[in-house]
DNA sequence: TATCATTGCGTTATTATGACACAATGATAA
DNA sequence: TTATCATTGTGTCATAATAACGCAATGATA
């Protein structure tokens, strides 16, 4: 199908296909040399980026929409995802946004279901950046990580979406266990404590930390070190599955 | 408008009014007699019990959207609320009770936008329970409040949305103050612990209690004391409301 | 072989928490 | 009038959690 036709099925037809006036955007966290990052997509025309996103399907869980947007995405499976927030501004103007785009691609429209208001669901994601694939959708030109810290213009209220994320993922940080997502199988505590000082944006103490960590039991460590660095050679930990995953359900019972 | 008309207009136009595929469900605690409550609402014909709910107006803001359920169902303004989960299976099966809700009434309609896949947005709202005049609306024959402890048969996935409204209460409860809008303007210590216990659902230490919450600063004691008790007269608090809105941001920093 | 950044493991002082003691209060009963 | 009693306000103490910091071990590099 070429792109003009597959973009007047959307517009024309997608009510058929989706719920309306609802969508879901995902926020997708990744961790790479000691910096958070967020994977963006650049919309088509306007130029300008934005979260990657998608609509839930008639007899589809949103939750495993938010998961076939990430799939779509990333090539990742098997994905931690949730909800945070639902963004509901009336002032959102999707409307104009999609119908300037229409423009842009040249099709002329009277009316379509993207023209109605929509709401949407923010969902994050955590993922290991070493095994994502980044992938351009039909409405973008572009997909790629950007730094945390450098964060692009974005449309419509992308740029507060990422800032809730942000705050969420953060308070998340104090109740749940978080790395099994975001780093490899095999890890240093320097890593880790790295991902932490990243998301928090704050510098911890490295004994205390260790400390910590390992008396909530969700780390094992590994009888290897890592090798090639110009200084003692830290362990390897992995996670411990069985504690990790009861950590996420119970709380993890400390704050750092 | 007579109750048929007025149903049927609900129906058949509804679309033009309200955001399509999402509805807004508030779940209203209150608390009386050292229980929590929850306000109900009787479903017409059905005889079993629902959520207080409505739909989003095509120009509103989500929240203003539950505010004006709300509103509508206790006469109570400038609340507390605050949106806790979105509840999207697809077997939720809106679409049969709303079909089977029309055949009750008497009404033959083909096709309705409430025949659509629904999505609902949960949220909480905390009310001062002497303050509140349980309206019926016009899907519903009886408005009431019911013990957390004893609640009856509801419709759809409606005890589910709110037993996690409970499990998001308890959560809060850790990071964030709690009771201004549960309490009267002036309370006892007692009866502000015995809010704390019948959320938790456990006892906690008088002495302990009194501590930490004092420690938060979010309480100012006033030079009156409770008369006609047959013992020693507790004293009479009121919230800081400039601290108590700090701590509401910026949370509490303990546990209980 | 010395240097150096970094790691693993530890100590100490401070603070927070849980469990409990005791006197003060004020209506009710004797 | 006085004793009783449940309940409140305040305080103590042992224990646990936390923050701040010390020091020897490691292993590539100079």
């Amino acid at each position: 199908m070429s792109f003009e036709k597959e973009i007047k099925e959307i517009f024309a037809k997608g009510h058929e296909k989706y719920l309306r006036s609802v969508s879901v955007d995902c926020i997708i966290f990744g961790f790479h040399e000691n910096e958070l990052k967020v994977l963006l997509l650049q919309a088509k025309y306007a130029g300008i980026w934005a979260l990657p996103g998608g609509f839930i399907l008639k007899e589809e869980h949103m939750d495993d929409a938010a998961k076939r947007i990430l799939q779509q995405r990333t090539g990742v499976d098997d994905i931690y995802m949730q909800q945070f927030y639902v963004f509901s501004e009336p002032g959102r103007s999707t409307k104009k946004a999609n119908k300037q785009f229409l423009k842009n691609v040249g099709i002329e429209m009277e009316d379509s279901w993207m023209f109605d208001r929509f709401i949407t669901v923010g969902y994050t994601a955590l993922v290991d950046f070493s095994k994502v694939q980044p992938v351009t959708d039909i409405l973008s030109s572009d997909c790629k990580w950007f730094n945390i810290h450098d964060i692009p213009e974005m449309i419509l209220d992308h740029k507060n979406i990422l800032d809730k994320a942000l705050d969420n993922l953060r308070l998340q940080l104090n109740y749940h266990p978080l790395g099994y997502n975001l780093l490899p199988e095999k890890f240093t505590m320097p890593e880790l404590q790295k991902l932490y000082e990243t998301i928090l944006d704050r510098k911890l103490d490295r004994r205390n930390f260790q400390r910590k960590i390992m008396g909530t039991g969700i780390l094992k460590r590994l009888n290897e070190t890592k090798k090639g660095v110009a200084h003692k050679a830290p362990y390897y930990y992995k996670f411990d599955l069985r504690k990790y995953q009861k950590a996420l359900k119970g709380g993890m019972g400390f704050e750092l």
